[in-house]
DNA sequence: TATGATAGTGTTGTTTATACACTATCAGAG
DNA sequence: CTCTGATAGTGTATAAACAACACTATCATA
């Protein structure tokens, strides 16, 4: 509940409040490799340390709309899958007050990251995940490390893969998100039977020319309703725990 | 992140500050019954309605020890499984004010939580799952049905109906527990092999007489490290998703 | 026309899940 | 004393899911 579990009528007064900020973790592929965007702190405290985009959220605003302003603010893009993680609220993880912070993970699109932001700043910048700054500001490891790992298990048991990719695409370029994010490699033939017996794709007749045989592209089949879940396997050892 | 993102350095005074309270939705098992606590409101908003336990956070406790804060002064029980489920921030879930909710979960033994709830007392009650109040207070119909789908899928995955039990009980009451909570019969026979090849349990050589022939008793084994990790059962239509 | 690169299918053995029949041990009724 | 019902626990046949990997197909280019 709130106030007043005890028999006194609540008395605004009475309680100091933290500061409510909202951090996103971005997340994209830049040449099929998985990123999250970072920014450079130019003040005290960790100033010159990269950290999660965030700020505080507005009074009239919902948390998930502080967090899609936020992401737009940092990125200009609308319209992206967006998932609470966690709120982290230790006193003492921000020197300057008690600061609270609802963490989400935002997936963008590969076709759409490029918008806003440029290689050429210094002071924002998409990170590989398996080559980030040897140490971010705050807790914010620690918020990432988790992000990493949700996005990891979610990966398995959702269509949460989709949201990373561009409206069309090959089942073997889906594949290879599931082995980046996964760090593994999975075995081509029973990949295409899983997807495909999924249900989950819809054939389009946009063939890529290449290098070798020509490449059908897929789209997502969103308009599936009341369907069976789709599951790409069940790991005991990717379970989602608390951080 | 927090705090400016932008270029300016932090002014305290800029930004109004929401209230942050935690709220706990306790669980546990009476009569082999899924039961919750829920308190009685005596003032408006909703005065007279049922709502989660909860509070303020002090300024200087993590938020997990102001949900353990919370859980023994309505409970008087330390020591039980803490889970944080989920934050509502929505403006106007709370019409005096704004606040932030940081929802946790609870699992109280058996054995322990008669200690400081009693029957009578008609502003605390022990309320059964499947027979809850018709409306609650504030958005508190949507987050115990969260906390209660959380449960669930949890359930299948982890360790968590222990946290439920006695120290010493019969795998068929093991067995009983999954029944009310998946809300589903088991397999006897399957259900046995599961367990014990888990090696999860651990004999003792306690026998309980009843009717039909001597029951042993079991406890959960606690100190097998880096062991695998125990799944019940996966199930796709349990997957744990935002509210 | 050979080669390599991509696309996609078949086959088979292993593991896991499920359903359900079966045995075992005890208390109390008749 | 034995029958019945209640609890405890095991065996087993079948089906479904998974993993490994061999195989075929189509195209560009050397």
């Amino acid at each position: 509940m709130e106030v007043e579990t005890s028999q006194h009528a609540y008395d605004p007064t009475r309680y100091e409040r933290p500061a409510v900020t909202v951090d996103v973790v971005i997340f994209t592929l830049i040449n099929q490799e998985l990123h999250v965007l970072l920014v450079q702190r130019r003040h005290w405290p960790f100033e010159g340390f990269w950290a999660i985009p965030g700020g505080f959220i507005n009074m009239d605003e919902s948390l998930e709309a502080a967090a899609r302003r936020e992401l737009e603010e940092e990125t200009g893009v609308r319209d992206v899958y967006l998932e609470q993680l966690y709120t982290f609220g230790d006193p003492g993880r921000d020197p300057r007050m008690r600061v609270i912070s609802v963490a989400y993970i935002a997936l963008v699109r590969a076709d759409a990251q490029k918008i806003s932001v440029s290689d050429e700043s210094t002071d924002v910048r998409w990170w590989p995940v398996r080559a980030l700054p040897d140490q971010l500001a705050f807790d914010h490891e620690q918020i990432l490390a988790y992000a990493i790992s949700r996005l990891r298990s979610k990966l398995e048991y959702t269509t949460l893969a989709f949201q990373l990719l561009p409206e069309l695409f090959s089942i073997l370029e889906l594949k290879h998100i599931y082995e980046q994010i996964l760090g593994e490699k999975l075995d081509k033939g029973n990949f295409y039977r899983k997807i495909k017996e999924s249900n989950l794709l819809e054939e389009t007749n946009v063939v890529r020319e290449g290098r070798g045989r020509p490449t059908r592209l897929w789209r997502f089949r969103r308009d599936r309703t009341a369907e069976k879940q789709f599951v790409f396997r069940w790991r005991e050892d990717r379970i989602d725990r608390n951080p």
